[in-house]
DNA sequence: ATTAAAAATTTGCGCGCGTAAAAATAAATA
DNA sequence: TATTTATTTTTACGCGCGCAAATTTTTAAT
């Protein structure tokens, strides 16, 4: 922090006694020039508080320190938990990450996508809708960039796929509430807006079928984002139509559970495990508030950390190699089973 | 779409028939253009899909159309919910709006800051943590950028505030708590994380001697924003002792209450308005989660819209003024009772 | 038709940096 | 010390566009 401000580069190169393309290499990799170099560039900063300009940068370079990552709906707290994660992963790395939020719709998502184009981003993270995405817009953009997806899998598009093995964790949860008391029923949206709800209706499907229980699912009316809502309503009505077989039920996700927790208290009937008790009701993700639901939620962990940093390491790999791989690989990490009061 | 891509401006303005300048005009703003050759440019634009390059444009431009939008934590829903409307709000306006999250952290909002710094942004709306900012490093940014603050605010730094008038709000619930019933407690953090927690207490302590009644403040020990897991913890203990001195609590916020009431459930203790009930909670912001807790919260709406919408168009008339304004703006708007079941 | 105003074009410079190739220097090895 | 190897410097060019001043063309008004 002196007096003469440094206007660019070669100023600063001037300041530092080093060659400004030197100094350039250095702000690319600052592991690339020899340590007394270094040294000495690092201490010009010390005192003049120079910083490259981004546009310049950017503007010649094949590619740049940008990571794009999409996420469908930020205000879904799973989204913004996991888009964090990422975010931390990727300035720890050395990137710029930059978080876009879909807002629920595909159609900002395609126009996300458009977005980054222009940021020549070196590689994006991409928790796609899935069905409902622009499949043609998202695989255009596989082509031309370095692509991972995560949470959410399309097939044959991105170079990877992190998400959560649906079939363990539901299998999980299954096999607890079948031992623990009369076997679930399955709630879910009539029509998902994500391919994970219609993995998690086959493993449920599946899961029964070994347990020798007859499978009974209930599909919920209602589109869009508001789960809670619909969870609530339509979850309402079903269990004062006494629509349920067994007394237990098993939600697609846990903000649906959260929305029937509150049709069930609006009905008065108690939820839980005890004796005591009408029903049982069960999540899925562990949301960060499902622990301070009334009842607390019995649901299934994700493992939002280890899907991040895969998600991130797989990218990274892929960037260091510079070229794409032959193979598209797919990780799925297990769910954990939550044990709370609900179930 | 054509064959022969367009690889620069130059090449664009070719095939369009009109001069380079021109066509840059044209994107920094399609009305400055004639009529007809707008109409020149979008019939080439349909054909070519060219869009200029971004790190060209921002190189030299004197103010490029970054809008910095900067919350505190987006994992709170309230800001990932106000934020949304800000992002929407700028995009609308033709500007390219950047969302940061300072992830709970004062020295990643300055570090947030410093980035927006080298995106030479237009402006920037910043919901700063108050206090627990870097204040110097806030008003540096103040006087290098049009700044607008919402949510929160600082003395004196900023161009304008907008938020919500948390003497009227918290007022509004006062009264209404008083006259239907025990008057309430106040329930808070010891060390607040922001400046709207201490205008609460402040106004509940006003509107409690206004009513004749004496105010009973219990604040909760605990640090960070894991605010729901606070307000049970150190909520569930003062209830246990029952050191409230009335069977009504209003919580500084709906986090904390959702915190209070699952600890009220696990103490087996009825919460609401009923005759039948133990105690009433209410909270204040109508956080997204609040209409589904149980029993559903009574508490404060936000304005979050208009909050939204009078913070970007602030900001905006400061960025068609071209000039800073002599006046500081304070615009604050009023809460909205919401009455539920919990009190 | 003449004039004035508005819009478009031409010309030309410069932004701040990436990058490549060749030359010079330093460090590591024999 | 001589030689090899790794870094750094020098030199030079270009990226894609903003911007300003002067000139020309178009449009509107008289």
């Amino acid at each position: 922090m002196s007096q003469p401000k440094i206007r660019n580069m070669e100023e600063f190169a001037t300041v530092s006694g080093i060659s400004r393309p030197t100094v350039s290499k250095y702000f690319n990799d600052p592991d690339s020039v020899r340590a007394s170099t270094r040294a000495k560039i690092e201490a010009a900063l010390e005192k003049h508080d120079y910083q490259p300009n981004v546009f310049a940068m950017n503007q010649n370079r094949r590619t740049t320190k940008n990571i794009g990552v999409v996420v469908p709906n930020l205000a879904d707290p799973f989204f913004s938990e996991i888009g964090r994660r990422v975010e931390l992963a990727c300035i720890k790395a050395g990137y710029s990450p930059i978080l876009l939020s879909s807002h629920g719709s595909p159609a900002m998502e395609r126009d996300n996508l458009a977005s980054l184009r222009s940021l020549k981003p070196a590689g994006v993270l991409l928790a796609p809708f899935g069905r409902m995405s622009d499949k043609d817009a998202v695989r255009a953009f596989d082509e031309d960039f370095p692509l991972v997806l995560f949470d959410a899998n399309m097939s044959d598009i991105g170079q990877a796929f992190v998400g959560t093995d649906n079939f363990q964790s539901v299998d999980l949860m299954v096999e607890y509430l079948c031992r623990s008391g009369e076997p679930p029923c399955f709630f879910e949206m009539k029509s998902p807006t994500n391919p994970n709800a219609n993995k998690r209706r086959a493993a449920y499907i599946a899961s029964m079928e070994r347990h020798g229980q007859t499978p009974d699912i209930l599909q919920a009316e209602g589109a869009g984002w508001n789960f809670e809502e619909i969870g609530s309503t339509e979850g309402g009505r079903f269990l004062s139509a006494r629509a349920f077989s067994t007394n237990t039920i098993l939600c697609s996700n846990d903000r649906l559970a959260i929305g029937m927790l509150s049709a069930a208290y609006g009905l008065g009937l108690r939820v839980g495990h005890g004796e005591e008790c009408d029903i049982r009701i069960a999540g899925h993700d562990d949301h960060p508030f499902s622990r301070f639901t009334c009842p607390p939620l019995t649901t299934i962990a994700q493992d939002y950390e280890a899907i991040a940093n895969r998600a991130v390491s797989e990218l990274f790999e892929m960037l260091e190699n510079e070229k794409r791989l032959g193979s598209r690989s797919e990780t799925v990490f297990e769910g954990r089973l939550i044990m709370r009061e609900s179930a």
